[in-house]
DNA sequence: ATTTGCTTTTGATTTGGGTCAAATACTGCT
DNA sequence: AGCAGTATTTGACCCAAATCAAAAGCAAAT
């Protein structure tokens, strides 16, 4: 976990103080809210356990999920624009958060250049992986999309230690078709392709990838029709 | 300029200090590149004058404009994460910005809270700017997404003193549609549409709003059929 | 164990936007 | 001014994904 969420090379000290400052922790029910649009924004979280969806509203209900983020990642950093929450964070599994009080980061951070630095470069992602997902959302078929999807899902699982190959997705058709901009149905029916093209095994929420090379091949080749 | 680029509220020793820090200065011919993906990153950029589009391009060629930036905004960023640019900046007009070296910007607020907090503003408005262009990619249909992106357009023009009703587009059919996720050619439907619907009047590239109101219900009214 | 209420799958049909193609209108250049 | 190259518009047609609909599978609650 720290790996995650604290910079490397911190000396001792540092540490110390960071830690302090990290120390208070939340619990969250699966469907509870962990903040919501609107809310006043006083803190950052960094995810210990469990898996959240990050969604946005419009003025006329339509609903978006902006992202799925799970242990180590960092939410809530919409927020400091305007000094209110912008979306909403739902857990789709009981979680624990570290509550980072975001006017004690920046107290830190002024003292800490790696902090300051590490701080800087969490934004930042959340600004580059912004940008995948418009590439995906604007350029991409739905095959295309499901595969981009399973792959960044089964990467970021990995890099925390569990299956390459292997996912219990924590969220529904209709939650991944949001994401991806698809509709439920269309979900379900790529799935279907999926394991027709013996590239997927699918039971439920359950995915055992068969032929990952299949994925990126589908992902990274723009049509060639 | 200042009202965009610099926080409010500091002591003339700071701003002195945050001016020296942003003396440096670039033009940028049209069509030039201020920067590309791969590159190094050092500075971020902030527009005097002039209008850029910003581009991600994927390994196997796809291209999707992420967004226009005009005077005032904040270029770059995305560069911090892995000290590399993760996009293309090209000019679409002939610009200036200031040059802002990253490392100075970084050393500055740890010195001045006001400037620290500022930099982490214009960060999360990036990323809540780009939660809006998810929304807007992944359920809005045609008709509602141009609608957005003209009224964010003179709406972001109005805040520079410009027209709130006129505008000159700096950029081609096809960039719109990159940026939107659509074709060119709908694009030029789709403003062949407003214009037979008397909603705007379109010569070329200088669009007149005729009917603002009307942009606003295509936004906002989700779809009532 | 049965009910209730999701979630998922699958089929039939429709449609919004993509694709292909051709004509026209600009813009910059010499 | 005339030419070349690029943008834009418009039409005809097509297709991927949405919509509508119904059945089946699961899970939580009583």
């Amino acid at each position: 976990m720290r790996d995650f969420c604290l910079p490397t090379g911190l000396s001792p000290d540092d540490f110390k103080r960071i830690n302090s400052a990290i120390s208070s922790q939340r619990s969250i029910k699966r469907g509870d809210t962990l903040f919501r649009t609107g809310e006043k924004f006083t803190n950052i979280y960094a995810i210990r356990t469990g898996f959240f969806k990050i969604r946005i509203t419009s003025e006329d209900g339509r609903e978006q999920v902006t992202g799925f983020q799970m242990a180590g990642e960092m939410m809530g950093l919409d927020g400091i624009v305007n000094d209110q929450h912008n979306c909403d964070a739902v857990a789709l599994e009981d979680a624990d958060v570290c509550v980072l009080p975001f006017h004690l980061i920046e107290k830190l951070s002024r003292d800490i250049g790696a902090l300051q630095h590490h701080v800087h470069k969490i934004l930042s992602r959340e600004i580059v992986r912004e940008h995948g997902v418009m590439l995906l959302l604007g350029s991409m078929r739905a095959e295309e999309r499901l595969a981009a999807f399973l792959l960044n899902l089964v990467e970021r699982l990995h890099d925390r230690g569990f299956s390459q190959t292997e996912v219990n997705l924590r969220m529904t058709r209709e939650e991944i078709g949001s994401y991806l901009g698809l509709k439920l149905e269309t979900i379900s029916r790529t799935f279907s392709k999926f394991m027709e093209d013996g590239i997927l095994e699918v039971h439920q929420r359950h995915v055992r990838i068969i032929k990952p090379d299949a994925l990126a091949l589908l992902v990274n080749h723009e049509k060639c029709h």
